[in-house]
DNA sequence: GCCACATATGCCGATATAGGTATATGATGG
DNA sequence: CCATCATATACCTATATCGGCATATGTGGC
């Protein structure tokens, strides 16, 4: 057996470098594949390719505008991936044992209107 | 080209869910190679190799007990890939907005003693 | 010293990748 | 209709994987 399709999964999927910075050019706003190409300084096929399995995993959607497809983000694959990377964060985090602390301080830099990061 | 190494990444070496898994196991504490091979039901080498890589991003640390290994998590690795899906997480969570709902959420989650996966 | 145990490594086969180049599909405009 | 732009697909090569089996390395006990 070889290693598990790329399609296989979103962690699969995710695991390329290119693909990550398709997702990430398109998180800022949807964008033909050209803009891509432009955006990533790829070859043209390479770019359709990763395109298509992003789109296997339903981490993009196509949208038809002409002769131009424009791609859109759905970031609802990478959910399993949040879920199951959190549940190790503790490993890294170590204040985060006492959860209701985290929570607390997290609701209070909201509070104090303070955006993410 | 092929594909990226294994080792490269922590993107990479979790892609695999077998690696998940031994990483799931270790999660509740440290185990000689002999208790993954039983808890997985993988081939002992298979087990072996699967730590090899675990170990090459550092996501796994072995230490000597005789003639046994004991593998234990280092979760920083993940940090990453957390930050990065991150992100995303507006994408699939709309509610995000209302922070305190999430919190909420959260807190339910982790009395209940959710485990991974 | 020798044998059983615990783990790691070597070699093999099948597979599917990423990237490249050339080409097919498909829509638009003249 | 034909040429052009936009995107997708086909074919190719080199590579590294996962898994299986056999074996090396290394430790402890008798």
């Amino acid at each position: 057996m070889a290693r598990a399709a790329t399609t296989a999964d979103a962690f699969n999927a995710v695991a390329e470098p290119r693909r990550r910075q398709i997702l990430e050019v398109l998180a800022a706003g949807e964008r033909p594949v050209n803009d891509l190409v432009a955006a990533l300084g790829l070859a043209q096929p390479l770019v359709s390719k990763h395109l298509r399995v992003l789109r296997a995993v339903g981490l993009v959607r196509a949208r038809e505008a002409g002769r131009q497809r424009v791609y859109e983000v759905n970031g609802e694959p990478l959910k399993p991936i949040h879920d199951w990377v959190k549940a190790f964060e503790k490993s890294w985090s170590h204040r985060f044992e006492r959860l209701d602390v985290v929570l607390e301080e997290m609701k209070a830099m909201e509070e104090r209107g303070h955006g993410s990061e």
